[in-house]
DNA sequence: TCGTTTCGACAACCTTGTTGTCCATCAAAT
DNA sequence: ATTTGATGGACAACAAGGTTGTCGAAACGA
């Protein structure tokens, strides 16, 4: 009985949920409330470098406008600082906060521990085996977030 | 190099949206445009046996409200023929139109495609290996679409 | 110096969800 | 048989997150 595309698509998917739903779920617990995987991305986007919002649009392939709404909300709930550039007086130049580093830690440990039970589900050399399969099948494009937005609701 | 539990659920969102764009792109060149994931998930859960407003937004984890919204569209684009029911008069049944299994059958046709160079690029074997543990993993959770909402905008 | 590009802001709008309210209808209990 | 409660579907108001278009200010390049 082998498997259809779209039952493969469901599995990703179902996966992809499951990580975030209880990342999601947890960080609320944890007094991060409002702050959904969208948030996360941006996040990680201007931590590598994405220092403005024209360029956080182009980073997480959004238009600039929708990137200006979410610094917006960040900056808003403390996860973002935006200060003028003194280079560019344009810009206004993004840092995330010492509370958007807690937020990010927390997440990242609260998928560290779902990918744990994971690997004691099916064993840490398959689950390994299973990300570098992924990781050739889907390569690049999962480093640069397409479109974050499809995540959006989550 | 052990990858974070972030990475992979960029992995797993980026396959599923692998999958789902060549489907989206590919149906939209056969002219089906303007039929989105969510279409597809809510036909195959009408398809399953919701056929009913009330009862897809109970199988797809949305409220009814937006449940009578995809229903509209698809009903108006032809997909899906709402009728009186018979035995309870305040319902209106659903079922699939031809076009709307024509829909499915070319999108399941893309997915599949999809898959076949999947299975070239990592191997046929290693594929079905990935599949099986995705579902030890995911499991039944991705059987009942949980929340369709999160593939909206893809 | 003078066009051109880029940045951020504002506005209008779309889509897809959400709640809340309402009425008609069914079903079950008295 | 009638009342009471649950359900189905419709309508309205609204929220979130995205889009395009426009604009002025600032930077940059010829």
């Amino acid at each position: 009985m082998s498997r259809s595309g779209a039952d493969l698509a469901l599995l990703l998917l179902g996966g992809y949920r499951s990580l975030v739903d209880a990342a999601t779920t947890e960080l609320a617990a944890r007094g991060f409330d409002d702050f959904k995987p969208v948030h996360e991305f941006a996040l990680r986007a201007i931590v590598a470098g994405a220092d403005s919002a024209s360029d956080l649009g182009r980073r997480t392939a959004v238009s600039k406008q929708a990137a200006a709404k979410t610094i917006a909300v960040l900056v808003e709930r403390g996860y973002v600082a935006a200060s003028p550039d003194p280079d560019d007086a344009r810009r206004k130049r993004l840092e995330v906060t010492a509370r958007g580093f807690e937020v990010m830690d927390a997440g990242e440990g609260i998928l560290e521990k779902v990918r744990e039970t994971w690997a004691k589900q099916i064993g840490r050399a398959e689950l390994a085996e299973l990300e570098a399969r992924l990781a050739a099948l889907v390569g690049d494009a999962a480093i640069r977030i397409d479109a974050p937005g499809s995540a959006a609701s989550a």
